[in-house]
DNA sequence: CCAGCTACTGAATTTTTGTACAGTCTATCT
DNA sequence: AGATAGACTGTACAAAAATTCAGTAGCTGG
């Protein structure tokens, strides 16, 4: 049997719907958006389309409207395992700053080694310009909003002064403290009261200043 | 973040009921379907999926799992008829997010007038995606990392859950606040304490969710 | 003119679902 | 050893959705 012009209408919507949403409507989604006060106006619509085989109705079950094929687009041998992947090798001169984790080992912190993975963000956006970006762990800074987990900006340089937020290398540990110093001595300052200074003297303990704080980045509030 | 072997078996069940009966499972046949005696266990593997952006979960929406984009979308899905579309208008080309001021006055948040300037990072680095970033006033939110000037990456949606960070409009008053609500008592919780929450009754106030804090950025440490 | 179909409104009722809460167990990782 | 994340069981409750019942109207063919 031939389908109304209300019907058609109607088969229209659920099939919009499924096509934005990814899954049928409800019978009160269908009479929002074909403007009926009611939803058994959806469902007695429904009824009739079942009825002339337009659709399949599940009984009892949310969002149970099946639309019997049309045009074959899943024949689901048609998996999709080799796709035109657009996504880009490694682009250097990109705006992408890479995400190093922090590691204890006494090498170089930025290696190929610990790069995680990469951000999409502009260097620039910091001043002065990020060199790469610190997962920090713990919370010895949490008083400044560095929290476990955050990605610290960095900027690469060893020229650093006192009160800034630096990531500094003592022995084999980095980490990422105030600077303080005065003549050969240095206090690395954490931002937690549950946290002593780290005290050194230049001239028998071994520091390395790997960078300067330049900005913090948290993914996920 | 990488799916766990539990997970993907999850995801490729959610995909085959689709493919089988051309809508989503609820948690419970999930839950059948791989033996789980429980429907929260389901439950609890959608919000990991979900976390880790493998889908997007529709609150309070029977079926309301979506997939996003495989394969090849249709050239007329850029309508939303159900979902409750953010009432945005700016578009900012795909690796600039626009940076706005907080301002009282009731106006949208997210117009051409409050735009500071732009901040070049990939909006899909935080997840869900940002839209814009707001920048904070006040330290309302410190005990999480939230500090005064503070951008906070926003997520456009009205659909927001309990604990999470939100940015709320309250009559005139844009503020951000950690969500709470019980049946239509909403409470606006600062993470400091020195303020106290704001406790609203959605029958007599007035409250518009904005969005979701999604990610923290702060320039110069 | 009446029966039967289409096209609704409105309210009531029952199922189905989503979601929260309280636990248990087991790996990791610190 | 203790904290944390994944992977569950089980119970409970409120919101979402299906379904039923009782009406109102316009149309159409017999």
């Amino acid at each position: 049997m031939k389908l109304t012009q209300r019907q058609e209408r109607v088969l229209d919507c659920i099939r919009a719907h499924i096509e934005e949403t990814g899954y049928p409507p409800t019978r009160a989604e269908i009479a929002k958006i074909l403007g009926f006060r009611s939803a058994n106006a959806a469902e007695e619509h429904l009824r009739a389309l079942e009825r002339k085989g337009a659709i399949e109705i599940m009984q009892h079950t949310s969002r149970g409207i099946r639309l019997p094929d049309l045009g074959q687009d899943t024949p689901s041998a048609n998996t999709s395992a080799t796709a035109p992947a657009p996504t880009s090798e490694i682009e250097q001169d990109a705006k992408h700053l890479p995400i190093i984790g922090l590691v204890a080992a006494g090498s170089p912190v930025l290696a190929v080694e610990h790069v995680e993975e990469h951000c999409a963000i502009a260097p620039e956006f910091f001043n002065p310009p990020a060199h790469y970006l610190l997962r920090v762990r713990g919370m010895s800074m949490k008083n400044i909003g560095i929290l476990d987990g955050d990605l610290l900006a960095v900027h690469q340089t060893h020229d650093v002064r006192n009160g800034q937020i630096v990531v500094a290398r003592v022995g084999d540990e980095v980490t990422v403290k105030r600077f303080q110093r005065q003549g050969s001595h240095v206090s690395l300052i954490a931002e937690n009261e549950e946290f002593a200074p780290i005290e050194l003297d230049l001239s028998r303990d071994e520091l390395t200043i790997e960078g300067l704080g330049v900005g913090v980045i948290r993914q996920g509030s």
